[in-house]
DNA sequence: CCATTACATAAGTATTCACTTATATGGAAT
DNA sequence: ATTCCATATAAGTGAATACTTATGTAATGG
């Protein structure tokens, strides 16, 4: 009774998350690989505050988790994420979303640190 | 190129219409059978007026129609919305779905119109 | 015609959001 | 140690959100 009001709200607060084209766009291509976050600020041209703030948020209700190796900081989804067996469905239900994950990817590819 | 991201953007703006827990239950009720609005302000406790500007939004992006009847205005999922084959499988996504959408019928049943 | 009923819209408000700029942190190279 | 680099956090701002109360509208029934 609290659990059932408590997983919808759950749900809810994922796709709020997901409800913004930045981090929905973050979500898809951590799907596909591990991203450092320089790829992020190159994709989405926005300044690093910003994209570390998306990301908080993303790590926030656990759906993303950072590993550090030296300088940079790499992201990727988490297996321990209540959501993560979800994701890969939603991510799949948007049309396009595999043209548009290369599209990201390639863009950020000729200045990747990684 | 235009249609790659007005598909992730308008999946993301999906995302954050059903990103709030009341329009994330109105739906999934209207993914059971179509609703009456005065369900919805029995359900979640809310003002008339609050529920027909979340239904407002719902309507705007295309995945809700409404069919009035006398006095009464029914609403149900629009079949041709491009989100209505993806919305199912969002809805069955939510952890205790069923038992949620059921707990909420009943709550309104006691006082419905319809 | 007029009152009633269901619903929509308008206007106002407090909170949340996504950004900005400035500053802090923490590991790496010198 | 100190400097450099990637990233995080803080504080501020304008826009968007979700509600409120008040009012408008369209169909029904007397």
């Amino acid at each position: 009774m609290e659990k059932i009001k408590s997983n919808i709200s759950e749900t809810a607060e994922l796709f709020k998350i997901l409800g913004e084209t930045s981090r929905l766009s973050m979500v898809a291509m951590m799907n596909k690989k591990e991203c450092c976050v320089c790829d992020f600020t190159e994709c989405f041209g926005m300044s690093q505050p910003a994209v570390s703030q998306h990301l908080k948020k993303l790590r926030n209700i656990g759906l993303v988790k950072a590993r550090r190796d030296g300088y940079w900081t790499y992201l990727s989804l988490n297996e321990e994420s209540v959501f993560y067996d979800m994701v890969p469905y939603l991510i799949a239900a948007i049309p396009e979303i595999d043209e548009h994950v290369d599209r990201l990817f390639s863009k950020c590819e000729e200045v990747s640190c990684c």
